[in-house]
DNA sequence: ATAGGGTTAG
């Protein structure tokens, strides 16, 4: 719009316009088009010159939301003999519309055009540094307030306090007060506002004991930085002796409890604020969601959502997102998938809690569509969505969303690094464990309890005891779960005394042990067949520690009075457990009947098994195997056609080896690596050099009716013994070669590992199914007990 | 002569 359009509307009313007529006609004008009616009357009529009137006029048009700023600054331009008021209104205009820098313009060219400023330009010039937050442009504005003399304009002076507390330069600020002779309560509430931003709790008290007459907007901020320096009973104590409390007294305490994580009380204070009448906003409810949110109240919740449309305040874009934030974080997924599809300005915590809500409730792939799809995505949107890939076991997504994150020039933070590890974990991915742990020393991240543990869990997993140990011992706090990793890590490396040691010290610390400490202990007296010692811990944890045995434990003392050849014992053990045992206590006691030639009662529970399962491929391997090595073929094929009938299929084995950073795996008879011809002629060097050590094929687990050396041949295509090959060229000592195998380890391969590190000079570490077999100079760190 | 300015809670 501008003249010669405004020119082209029909005057509004008869050519006759006066002062009181227009002042009747302003505040109905609500749309640029009425404005518009009044402005061509005006020119036409001449009574534009009229500066009152025209300055009536551009007041209008600028308070009006509806009227762009341009509009306004066209009638500012046609004003003739233009004023200070006039200035000063279109400068308002721009700092109430977020130009302050057009307003400090227009001050340049008012001052050129020498313009009289007065005691009001001031204000509106501070204020707009304070916006832009720019002291500088205020220091100088400050000393043209000087030089003028409006210095002594209280209101002048407390935008001056206003703008200086806002930049945190608390010295200048202080410096008006002290040395002002006008202050008002505005002014007070200004500097102390200042130090409650900062949270300088000496001087906020200092200047809120000089107020001449307390208000409730002082005594209001007195409680927020109570809260904020989490001063609790100062803030409640305050709050009482308060004698004229309003809405704000009530929102800041429960603010305080809510921020002091006290969410009952915050949640019990609103009740009472509201049971008292006071008036509620979308302010209170904010934080009275993050509370609910917090206890995971969603029916609390939802009372209080149904309050909200009561009072007809749902519609506020904060109250919005932190229904959706409450929600999703109850669990309640569908309402807030309803508030967010219909929602308009959804903030960052919105998407992020909307995707965390998915992966709460297991819809991982209902979470990455929406972190596609999400326009701009925080470390914590990436850390949602990775530590949702890892807690759901998609632990290749993982690691592969990690990599995405850091092209996206994004850093992790530690909450994302302890899903990455995790999953370094169980991929086995060493080589990418050791790189984040360097990566945390470098970037000064701090290890805490849950990164330490998860590190600790990490390297002992990877077979890297000193790695792990060393973690251990760098940790200012530990839990638990910390302890938990190293008796256990320990326990599964073979380090079966430091593990029982490290028990005894955690007591010594006055650490209490939980199940799952009994599950690492049970382990390592397992892994080394001390049964009187496990049926200690065991009895002790019972009595001493009031915790009842799972089934998982009872497994364990199967496993190990099993292994140990107390075959008779473990059996009764099953049969007077308390619980109705799973397959997998069955299967450690078939496990051991394979283990000690126990053919009656493996035959008993390997049938029992394989009716309770039967499509489990190990428990047919086991029978068939106990079959075999009594030279019961009949047996063995049986089992064998069972398996075809009821379309088991035997689990290949499988090994994993890292080597510079590529994961290569090999399969039992794999031909398929493209260094097979290097790998072929080393298992032949190895097959020789075995011989002159004195090695012997161990045939006896090989059910097949096939010659020795054809038996031969096929246990030297053992996944293992590939991957061990393929180490010998790939990696250079004195490096150990590591292997992950997906099975336990044959009898065969572990006499040979034990031969080659011997033979070869070189330390090899294979992880089994069960545990660790670290192979060094012809030994190995089971002891030859597994 | 007349009009217009600042502060607090998440």
């Amino acid at each position: 719009m501008n003249f010669i359009k405004a020119l082209n509307h029909k005057p509004a009313f008869k050519p006759s316009i006066n002062l009181s007529i227009l002042e009747a006609h302003l505040p109905k004008c609500q749309s640029p088009k009425q404005l518009n009616q009044v402005l061509s009357q005006m020119i036409f009529t001449g009574f534009i010159r009229d500066t009152f009137a025209a300055s009536r006029v551009l007041k209008c048009s600028a308070d009006s939301p509806f009227v762009h700023i341009d509009h306004s600054l066209q009638i500012f331009n046609h004003i003739e003999n233009s004023n200070g008021f006039i200035w000063n209104t279109m400068m308002r205009a721009y700092v109430q519309r977020n130009s302050p820098e057009k307003a400090i313009c227009l001050y340049k060219l008012m001052l050129d055009r020498n313009v009289g400023c007065d005691n009001y330009t001031y204000p509106i010039l501070v204020q707009a540094c304070t916006i832009r937050l720019s002291e500088f442009e205020g220091k100088e504005l400050h000393n043209q307030v000087f030089k003028t003399g409006f210095d002594s304009d209280v209101y002048v002076q407390n935008t001056l306090i206003n703008m200086y507390a806002v930049c945190g330069n608390m010295g200048d600020a202080r410096h008006l007060v002290d040395e002002s002779p006008v202050l008002d309560s505005v002014s007070w509430n200004s500097i102390l506002a200042g130090y409650v931003q900062i949270g300088d709790v000496d001087n906020a008290k200092y200047i809120y004991g000089m107020m001449p007459e307390r208000n409730t907007i002082a005594s209001n901020s007195m409680i927020v930085l109570f809260g904020r320096t989490g001063r609790l009973i100062e803030a409640l104590q305050l709050f009482n002796e308060m004698p004229e409390k309003d809405m704000v007294s009530w929102s800041a305490l429960i603010s305080c409890y809510e921020q002091n994580e006290m969410y009952e009380e915050a949640l019990v204070l609103f009740m009472k604020m509201k049971a008292n009448g006071i008036m509620v906003d979308e302010v209170v409810v904010v934080s009275v969601l993050s509370a609910c949110a917090h206890l995971s109240l969603v029916k609390t919740g939802k009372i209080i959502h149904c309050l909200v449309v009561k009072i007809g305040i749902e519609s506020y874009v904060n109250l919005q997102n932190a229904f959706i934030h409450m929600y999703s974080t109850c669990g309640d997924i569908i309402a807030a998938q309803k508030l967010f599809n219909g929602g308009c300005h959804l903030d960052q915590i919105s998407w992020n809690s909307m995707i965390s809500g998915y992966l709460k409730c297991g819809s991982v792939e209902i979470a990455k569509k929406l972190f596609d799809s999400m326009p701009n995505k925080d470390v914590v949107s990436w850390s949602a969505m990775i530590s949702g890939y890892a807690q759901h076991d998609h632990f290749s997504e993982t690691l592969a969303l990690f990599q995405e994150m850091q092209l996206d020039g994004l850093s992790p933070d530690e909450t994302t690094l302890v899903s990455v590890i995790s999953a370094c974990t169980h991929l086995a991915a060493l080589d990418l464990g050791i790189w984040i742990h360097a990566y945390i020393k470098k970037n000064g991240l701090k290890v805490n309890v849950i990164l330490g543990t998860t590190l600790i869990d990490m390297y002992m997993k990877c077979g890297c005891v000193e790695n792990a140990l060393e973690v251990f011992y760098g940790i200012e706090e530990m839990w638990v779960s910390t302890w938990n990793a190293l008796i256990l890590g320990l326990a599964i490396n073979g380090l079966v005394d430091k593990s029982l040691d490290m028990f005894s010290e955690m007591k010594r610390c006055g650490v209490v042990p939980n199940e799952i400490t009994f599950m690492g202990v049970l382990g390592a007296c397992r892994h080394m067949g001390l049964v009187d010692e496990g049926y200690r811990h065991f009895n002790s944890m019972i009595q001493e520690h009031k915790i009842e045995p799972n089934i998982k434990h009872y497994g364990c003392m199967v496993d190990l009075l099993g292994r140990a050849g107390m075959l008779k014992e473990a059996e009764e053990l099953i049969e007077t457990m308390p619980m109705a045992p799973d397959v997998a206590t069955w299967g450690a006691l078939l496990g051991a009947c394979k283990k000690h030639g126990d053919n009656k009662m493996g035959e008993r529970v390997g049938r029992k098994l394989i009716e309770f399962q039967p499509d489990h491929d190990g428990f047919h391997v086991l029978l068939s195997n106990i079959y075999a090595s009594k030279g019961n073929w009949d047996g063995a094929l049986e089992v064998r056609g069972m398996m075809m009938r009821h379309g088991v299929v035997k689990t290949p084995g499988c090994s994993m080896i890292e080597a510079k950073g590529v994961v290569h795996e090999f399969l039992a008879g794999d031909k398929a690596h493209p260094w097979m011809k290097e790998i072929e002629d080393k298992l032949d060097e190895i097959a020789k050099k075995l011989k002159m050590e004195g090695y012997a094929p161990d045939t006896n687990e090989i059910s097949l009716d096939i010659d020795q050396e054809e038996k031969e041949t096929s246990l030297f295509r053992h996944s293992e013994k590939l991957a061990i090959a393929f180490g010998l060229i790939a990696i250079s000592p004195p490096t150990p070669i590591r292997i992950m195998k997906n099975l336990r380890i044959c009898n065969d391969c572990h006499a040979a590992a034990k031969f080659i590190s011997r033979a070869f000079n070189r330390e090899i570490v294979i992880r089994d199914r069960h545990r660790f077999h670290h192979f060094k100079q012809g030994s190995c760190s089971c002891t030859d007990y597994w």
